[in-house]
DNA sequence: TGCAAGTAAATTGTATCCAATTGACGTAAA
DNA sequence: TTTACGTCAATTGGATACAATTTACTTGCA
């Protein structure tokens, strides 16, 4: 994601962003521009460089005047971010089934041995290590383009979790992620695309039924869309 | 795409866009933050933010120090999003024939007759408009993440067919068009995502086949790569 | 007490300024 | 002639200053 260049507005970015996907930055949660920068030592011109990235993605919304917050999916939103995550995910294994490199297995056998390394401790790091699974098989495609995309979704899922699962403790059980590289192995496409579908459907089904009550600022952003200027 | 908000920024941001989109700017040109400013009469400030944006959609490069350049899509670049292409817009077919608003074919028809009015002349606007008729497809489904996704390519392609393919009179054949809406509203989702495919194939078979030589900045950038910092 | 208006504080929007880096040109030495 | 070096112009990287806007508080009035 990071390009390497850019090295302040992109380090200030990996911060903030690593931060909202171990749900250590709340959605809905204010980002001034003078705090986050004085918290990191540079000015609000870098700041302002990396919550422009943050909000192309979707991380964070933006009110002119009002600054940048966290983003809050609304259910709908969390809907179609689902849905577009299915489709990729899905084709990324169709993919993986056909041309996969040498590496790839020991790679995903390698990720998930971490996982349950971690398994129990229910901390921001398996958070992290749960979605960076599915990019990492996205990335195994050979294509940056799809796994860009992928990656942007799955962090979107992150947030959404955040705000409607009751547990984020296992978003992904690892098990099903062994099945997976299985499946893929056995080079049982339609198996390893079922298996997959099933697994983010659960995903889904626990942001769905678990999900909290909305918080005040939500419900109140909703009905505010009417007044606004 | 643009949000309307911080006016000015999103108003340079899509003018930029627009640019690429109808190759007015060309593929390694150079947009020099100062210039670019006082074409629109603003500063570098915002100048810089939206080709921050422009740099996060893949449109334009930029080199440390040395600034930002309309982006020159490699080969392997070029495969890449032809094929994520083809994964979200088969998608968004198969999604229309199970649902579609009930003003989605008027406005598909309404298009189409757009495009035959400019048929013919080979200007930016029909560039613009084969275009605008995939991001169209993509807002019918109703996903905004979708659309946007799909946006994203679709102007990529086009800076592809600016590079590669020798004519760009005709990127999209109008009649194809036609046929896609055709299928969806007979609602044989399979023809339907057969000629998207087929569509779809044709224009990359375009660029592959009639393609320029490489500029020689985009295959001294290629080798570069193994050198750099 | 409750509401309204006005004022002050906080925050972003934008411009400008200085420093750092890069690339080009020209000059001199081998 | 070619290469190496040094200087200069151009451009970006980043910080700061000022303007505009929004929010919150306070004051005054009914």
């Amino acid at each position: 994601m990071s390009d390497g260049k850019n090295t302040l507005t992109t380090a200030v970015y990996d911060l903030l962003r690593k931060a909202i996907i171990e749900q250590a930055l709340k959605p809905g949660m204010r980002l001034p521009e003078d705090t986050v920068g004085e918290q990191f030592g540079v000015s609000r011109t870098i700041v302002r460089h990396a919550l422009v990235r943050l909000e192309n993605e979707g991380l964070v919304v933006t009110q002119r005047n009002r600054g940048a917050f966290v983003a809050e999916p609304s259910k709908e939103e969390a809907q179609q971010i689902f849905e577009v995550r299915r489709i990729l995910e899905n084709e990324v294994i169709r993919i993986l089934c056909n041309r996969i490199p040498d590496t790839g297995y020991d790679q995903l056998r390698s990720h998930v041995r971490n996982e349950e390394g971690v398994r129990g401790k229910d901390g921001p790091v398996s958070i992290r290590l749960a979605g960076e699974f599915h990019v990492l098989l996205a990335e195994l495609t050979g294509n940056e383009i799809l796994a860009r995309y992928v990656s942007e979704v799955v962090i979107r899922c992150s947030l959404i979790m955040s705000l409607y699962a009751r547990s984020h403790s296992s978003d992904c059980a690892v098990d099903e992620h062994s099945q997976i590289i299985d499946a893929i192995q056995s080079g049982d496409a339609e198996r390893a695309i079922a298996i997959m579908d099933h697994h983010l459907g659960a995903v889904q089904g626990r942001a769905e039924l678990a999900r909290q009550p909305d918080s005040i600022r939500s419900i109140l952003s909703h009905y505010g869309k009417e007044l606004a200027q």
